[in-house]
DNA sequence: TAATGCAGTTAGAATCATTCTAATTCTAAA
DNA sequence: TTTAGAATTAGAATGATTCTAACTGCATTA
């Protein structure tokens, strides 16, 4: 009997597509598409409840646990991005393009800033020799313009 | 009968000593003194669990809410820092001199790591006008130069 | 000195976010 | 059509943190 044939798993047809990003691919089913949109189609960092609430709409019986399963494949593969600003809920966001986050320590709200100028962090803090940076997370705290004119 | 007359609470004696730093302070009491020794002792951003832990050497008694507590006091009071760098347990940090923290995604190390050049966050992101900066939390991801060698 | 008030402390319960488990369903290949 | 593997689900379990209510001890006031 000759040795069953590999089967190739990353062939794309019908829901099996996939998309390739930073090496990375994912199978987009379904739910991991719905919660990608309710992503992109969001400016304000949500967290996994949140999304699992917009979601619903489109989907009724999506559960948490799927949302959450979602979620770490899409982070993982590159397409959306984990954010930690306190203590408590993560929050996602699918903006891709380099940026950072401010963060508004009286009404809480997050803001994408973009890029005026290149930004190297090996040229501001010295790293011992020899390490990798792959990616960096800039946070910065302080107070909104609409908070500040209060 | 007279209204009584208020008392002065700031007044150092005795146990009541404070440290003024950055407008705000704390009544170093026994406790909060010897959670803010553990933590300037170490170097690896240790977690409240693992601070729990090195203070019971000296003070068997201490229950983990005091530590929260602590940890809660002197961070606002500027003492201290809280480190977010991955779901889970946050980190705590003394180092109070500018730096950014690198975070090795291969062994979870967590090093300082201090500035060469003066930052400013304003000129690299734009953000809205009238927004104020607090704080900036940077923290680089990779792979730290022991785990790049293997 | 005794009474009082308040901040600090405690153990344990409660809460909240996240992960795990086991059963079920779906998809695509054989 | 059968099968294997991945996705999905509800609910349980876990883990981190916060809350609660009682207690302690210092410092002020009587």
């Amino acid at each position: 009997m000759p040795p069953p044939t590999p089967r190739n798993p990353a062939k794309p047809s019908g829901l099996d597509c996939r998309l390739a990003v930073l090496g990375s691919d994912v199978r987009l089913t379904p739910h991991r598409r719905e919660v990608f949109d309710v992503l992109a189609g969001s400016t304000d960092h949500p967290t996994a409840y949140e999304i699992l609430d917009r979601v619903k709409s489109r989907s009724p019986h999506i559960s948490l646990a799927t949302v959450y399963n979602c979620l770490d494949h899409l982070t993982s593969a590159g397409l959306i991005k984990l954010v930690h600003l306190e203590r408590g809920q993560s929050r996602y966001c699918a903006n891709l393009h380099e940026h950072v986050h401010f963060h508004c320590e009286k009404c809480g709200k997050v803001i994408d800033a973009h890029p005026a100028a290149d930004f190297d962090p090996g040229k501001f803090w010295n790293l011992p020799a020899g390490t990798k940076i792959a990616r960096t997370d800039l946070a910065i705290h302080g107070t909104c313009s609409a908070c500040a004119a209060k």
